[in-house]
This record gives structure tokens, sequence and C-alpha cells, in this order.
DNA sequence: AGCACGCCGACT
DNA sequence: GTCGGCGTGCTC
């Protein structure tokens, strides 16, 4: 008898032994996606890991069933995106069926019934691409020495390449990809989430036109069906995309991208947790083709990963044109009386207006104002699920705007009264949201306040400061719909925009060349975050800004407001060097024992009562002190950063082992029994540690 | 992960 | 008296 071994997309790490029938036995191979009857459910989607004749079988075979059908005509997996999973198993603590369809980005759709027919995966190039340079600089032509032959000869081999921001980096990956087309390859460019600007997609439309696809998140189900079959089907031959776009398949990769390899979006979040960068290194591995981590301030751990000789490293550290750094002003807010604008950038923006240049500034929180309490008794809005601070939100009174279309990207005066009936209550680690309370709820008293700036705030501020100034407000709450990213890029770009605030995504890879101020109105949020990755992040945050300013003729200034004008993040940002940052922060990772001299993982026990979830998390502790091997710790238990979420409460503990012995480390977990009522997630290598 | 089976509260 | 809460146990 023909036995299939199938994964399912379910937490529990085992397979499941169905018998071939007859008509499908010539056919059946390892990676075809099937349908069988599981329980109670009649048609589940599973995958073949193997094909054995029973004897080898665990359960009994007179009481296995057959499987249903296949659901491709052709396998959806090859043996390399099976061994991809397996490796994402082990890494990712995650069982194999979850790491299988981890790898099948359409895992569980159903194949549309009537077939479909594809022709132009893309539609013409868009509008500004720019034509193939003629030169290089000495940096990239030295780069591509570096980088070429290994794409043309094919085979692993993974490269950092570093090169400080506008060194021309893109132009690097454009021809890379070329050499891989050329050589009779595909290419895959992984970007961070919201990072693929129309220009980088309108770069690659314009190099290599139709055969460029793009894997968007917001792609409908059938537009992700339609791409995957494209792929599949040798019609893609260039895929750029977020993490999720390495597993698409194409055949013959012969180049894996991944652009701003430092960027926390390329970590999963949620099962299987992997890390992109690491797992298309193990997808270049399995395949046998380069893989280019590309950075201007890559991560610690890829740092040093070639600094032990695991990447190879390949710098760019001039700007194209010689274009000098923006000058980097750091004002001490302790000295400045008063208001949260300094002087300074105050001033900087009225200078701007003047000239008709354009500024950007920076704040890490949406919303109004960041917290609302009640001045009498002391009451302060908090979220019933999560107990964090509520966030005010000025909300649109409907009819207020004659085109909802465009409400979000909204240039008129709406001014800066603060109108309490027009604004709601909003929690930004679960999305609830509750109006806002004309009296305190508690006290009943009615003077409700609130405190804290976010962007919205600032906007209406700006809007008082500089009445006549055309101000674009830019977050993800003015970027919920389709096309607004879009739209907020051209207005920047079409000089219909004098002053933009927003949050971070403002900060990430866009080319305004029109920009030459920069404000970032609090450089000490992101060291507040308490997290050993603070000052790493603080540190990009900073220069990712400056990077932003003067990337046209007219050289930029950048106006950093902290209240620690003397850290090394701090400093090392006004000056641009990475170096000197990534010495100071390595320093101190080995001194600690955090990534990437040791590696972490996350364990979160989570349940309805707080007093079990403690319980819970001290047996665990318990378990792993008597088991842990020498050289790793466990730490904890300690109430979760969000220590309430949903209804539930998180306590967690944190294992650390070095690198050699944290493979020895995990698989004990696999030996404990969590308790009943109890969940225990496992974030392997977290990216915060929340 | 779902989904069914199985034992205790507030409604027609 | 039922409808339904979600604890727990199983899926080839």
């Amino acid at each position: 008898m023909l036995v299939s071994e199938i994964v399912f997309p379910i937490h529990i790490d085992k397979s499941f032994d169905y018998a071939v029938p007859d008509a499908l036995a010539e056919r059946i191979k390892p990676g075809h996606r099937v349908l069988a009857p599981f329980g109670s459910r009649r048609a589940e989607v599973g995958v073949v890991l193997r094909l054995h004749d029973g004897s080898g079988s665990s359960f009994p075979l007179e009481k296995i069933k057959p499987l249903a059908s296949l659901l491709d005509p052709e396998p959806a997996l090859t043996l390399e995106d099976l061994a991809l999973a397996d490796w994402m198993a082990k890494r990712t603590f995650c069982s194999r069926g979850e790491a299988v369809f981890g790898v099948l980005p359409v895992g569980r759709m159903r194949p549309p019934k009537r077939s479909v027919v594809s022709s132009a995966v893309r539609e013409s190039p868009a509008p500004y691409g720019a034509p193939r340079p003629e030169t290089f600089t000495a940096d990239q032509a030295s780069a591509l020495d570096r980088l070429l032959p290994a794409v043309r000869s094919g085979g692993f081999a993974p490269f950092l390449l570093q090169g400080v921001n506008a060194s021309g980096k893109t132009e690097i990956y454009l021809h890379l990809i070329e050499a891989a087309l050329e050589s009779g390859r595909t290419a895959i460019l992984l970007v961070p989430e919201i990072g693929l600007t129309p220009q980088t997609e309108a770069h690659l439309c314009a190099r290599f036109g139709a055969g460029v696809a793009v894997w968007h998140s917001a792609l409908s189900a059938g537009e992700r069906w339609k791409l995957w079959q494209n792929a599949r089907a040798g019609r893609v031959r260039v895929i750029a995309g977020p993490r999720s776009a390495l597993f698409l398949p194409l055949p013959k990769p012969g180049l894996i991208v991944l652009d701003e390899e430092h960027d926390a979006s390329y970590k999963n979040d949620s099962t299987p947790r992997y890390h992109a960068r690491d797992a298309a290194l193990e997808k270049g591995r399995l395949y046998g083709c380069p893989v280019v981590l590309g950075s201007a301030t890559p991560s610690m751990e890829s740092l040093q990963a070639s600094r032990d000789g695991r990447l190879t490293p390949v710098r760019m550290p001039r700007r194209v044109a010689d274009r000098p750094f923006p000058k980097v002003a750091i004002v001490d807010m302790r000295k400045e009386k008063g208001w949260y604008m300094s002087d300074a950038l105050v001033n900087g923006l009225r200078d701007r207006l003047s000239k008709g240049e354009q500024s950007m500034l920076l704040l890490n929180r949406r919303g109004f104002a960041t917290r609302v309490l009640c001045k009498v008794c002391g009451w302060e809005a908090q979220c019933p699920n999560c107990r964090v601070n509520l966030v005010s939100h000025k909300e649109t009174a409907p009819g207020e705007k004659k085109d909802p279309s465009s409400e979000e990207l909204d240039f008129g005066g709406t001014g800066n009264r603060f109108s309490p009936g027009a604004s709601s209550l909003r929690c930004h680690t679960c999305d609830h949201r509750e109006d806002f309370p004309n009296r305190c709820p508690s006290c009943r008293g009615e003077v409700v306040s609130f405190s804290g700036r976010g962007t919205q705030r600032v906007e209406g501020d700006l809007r008082l400061l500089f009445p006549n100034a055309r101000i674009l407000r830019w977050d993800r709450d003015t970027t919920q719909k389709k096309a607004s990213h879009e739209r907020a890029f051209r207005a920047m770009r079409s000089n219909e925009v004098d002053i933009v605030i927003g949050t971070q995504m403002i900060a990430q890879g866009l080319d305004f060349p029109r920009v030459t101020l920069g404000g970032v109105l609090d450089a000490d949020s992101a060291l507040r975050f308490p997290d050993f990755r603070a000052g790493e992040r603080a540190f990009r945050l900073l220069s990712q800004v400056a990077g932003r300013v003067g990337r046209g003729d007219v050289s930029g200034e950048v106006i950093l407001q902290t209240r620690h004008p003397d850290h090394y993040a701090v400093k090392a940002a006004e000056t641009f060097d990475y170096d000197a940052f990534s010495e100071n922060e390595l320093a101190f990772r080995r001194e600690m024992g955090y990534p990437p001299f040791a590696r972490l993982a996350s364990l979160l026990l989570r349940a309805k009562d707080d007093g079990r979830a403690e319980k819970s998390a001290e047996t665990l502790m318990r378990f792993l002190e008597d088991r842990l091997p020498v050289g790793a710790q466990a730490l904890g238990p300690a109430p979760a950063f969000h220590h309430h979420r949903e209804g539930s409460a998180q306590w967690q503990i944190i294992l650390k082992a070095p690198p050699d012995s944290f493979d020895r480390t995990l698989p004990l977990l696999k030996e404990y029994d969590v308790p009943a009522g109890v969940s225990l997630t496992v974030d392997v290598d977290p990216e915060d540690l929340a």
C-alpha cells in the first residue's frame, strides 16, 4: 500500500499517514498539496512530506483513511522548500506543519474553479523611472567588482553591503538583478514592510519591464493566487516585496537581495516567527544562490557576522556626487524654556518656508494627546483590555469634508481647537476604541484634561504657527487607505507640501529632493524603550532622518531635540559615525551577554487568571533551571511588557545562551507540559522583548 | 489550530 | 426546563 505522510497547518508537531488512492499514485509527489479528511473536517488542506510503503508507519494501517484529492496538478513546494521548512521548524520552534505552510504563502487557498489565464504580469513601466546610469562612483564600481562575479557564477555566497545613505545601493541592486537575469536566472528583492516605495517599483519596471511583479501585503486572495501561479510558471523574473515574497516560487533563483536588512519588519510576528534575513540565507544555501544584505546601518547581528567571516563585507562609504552630509545640530531640550519646539527648529521651519523648501518633522507617536486624565481626582483613561494609556484622536466630524476620499490627505485648515465632542480614545495596543468622556467617569467632574503630544496635535500647532504653510500629516492614521501612501508621496514630490509631520514611516527610504530641514522632536523616545536594542534603534532613527535630508542639490540641516545630548547613540548620529556607534554598541552587547554574543528566546505564559500565569511561569522556571546546559540562563519570571493583553495576563521568561549552546537549550521546552488553561508562546531571536 | 463533546449559570 | 459558556481532548 502506498502511504503518504501529511502535515497540516496546526500547532501539534505530528504528521499524519493517509492511504494514496490508486488513481493518484502515479502523480503524487512530496510537496503536493492535498485534500484529506481530518477529524471532523471533511477536506482539510495538507502537504505531502514523503511517500512510503506503509511498513514504517507508526499508526495502525487498518485505521488510516484515504486522501481525497490533489489540490494542484504539480507539487506546490520543491524538495528545497521542504528542507527550508524543516530548517524553519527547528529554528523558530514551531511544528513542521506550521513551517511548511509558512513557506507557502498561498497555503490554504483553493484554486479558483476557472483556470487562471494570465498575460502580462505588470502593466507598462511607471512614469518616473530613472535611466540606467552611464557611470558608477568609485565605491559602486568596487562593490560591483566584488558582487558581480558571485552573481554570474551562481552558488551560495552571502554578502553584507554596507553603504551610507545616498551612496547608490539601489543602483547596485538593479545591476546585480540584471546580471542574474542575463545568466538565465531570477531574482528576489526583499524590502521592509512599508519600504517598497513607488520609486523602487518604478525603477524595477523601467529597467526590467514585464516580468517584474510586486508582492503587496494588500493583494487580494485572487491576486495572490494569480501571482503565485505566474511565478511558478516562469512568467515572473523579478519579484519585489516584504518578507513573505521570499517564498514565491521563482524557478532558478539567482539572487536574493534584502534591502535595509536591519529592519524589524523582517521578523514575522506570528507563527512561524522566522526572520527573513536568516530564512533568505538558508534559502540561498539550499538553492545555491548569492544573498546580498544591504544597509546603511547594519544590525549588530550582521555586523558581527561579517567580522566572523559568515558574511563577506562590501562597503560604500561615500555619497554619490560627493554630496555633503547634512549639518546636524543637537538641541539640548533641558536648556530650552517652555515649548517642545526649540527656537532653532521654529526658525529653521520659518526659513525654509520663506525659501520655498520643504521640511520634515518626526514624532514617534500618532494621535492627538497621549494621556487623558481628570484634573480633579487623578483618573486616567486606560484600555480595559491592556491597561495602557488610551490616546485621544481627533475624529473628522461627518459632513465636515466635502470629498470623503480625500480626507486622509487634508491640506485645509482644521485648526487646533480641541473639541472633545469630536474625539475618541484609542488603545494603540489592541485598537480598542471609545468616545472621549464629557465628564470624568470616576468623579463626574467636568475637567477632563490631556497631556503628551502626538502627530495630530503637532499638526494643529504647526497650522497655528504657520497659517499659510501647506502641512501634511503622514502616519498610520492618514495612510490607512490603499492609495494614500502613493498620494502623499506624489504630493511631496510635486511640491504641494511645505512641512510634513510624521512617524517612523516617513524616515524610511523615501527620496524627497526638496527637503532641506529635518527635525526630530523627541530624539529620546527610542532611547526610553526598555530594551537592549534601544540604543541601536535610536541611532538608526536619527541617522535615517538625517539621510532623508539634503538629497537634492541644496545641502540640508537636521535638528535633533534631546535631553540626552551626550548619549553615544545621539553623539554618533551627529557625525554620521556608524563605526563609532557600533564599536560602543558591540562592546555593550558583549559585556552584557546580549545578541549577537548570545541568543535569546522570549517565553510568554498567558492565562485568564494572573495568578495562574505567574505560577505556571515559576514552574517552568524551576523546570528549566534543573536542566539548562552550562552557560545558558533563564531570566525571570517577570510580568510581560504588555502584562495585560486582550483580557489575559502574561508573564515572561527570557532564555539566554551562548550561540553554540542555544540549540541544545531550546529543545528542553518540548519536554515541558504546559498546564491546562495556560498557553506558552516561544519567540526565538525576538526583535523586541515584548 | 479547529471543532466536538461535556458539565454548570440566566433566560424564554 | 433549555441555550450556551468555554475547559479538554483528538485529529491518520
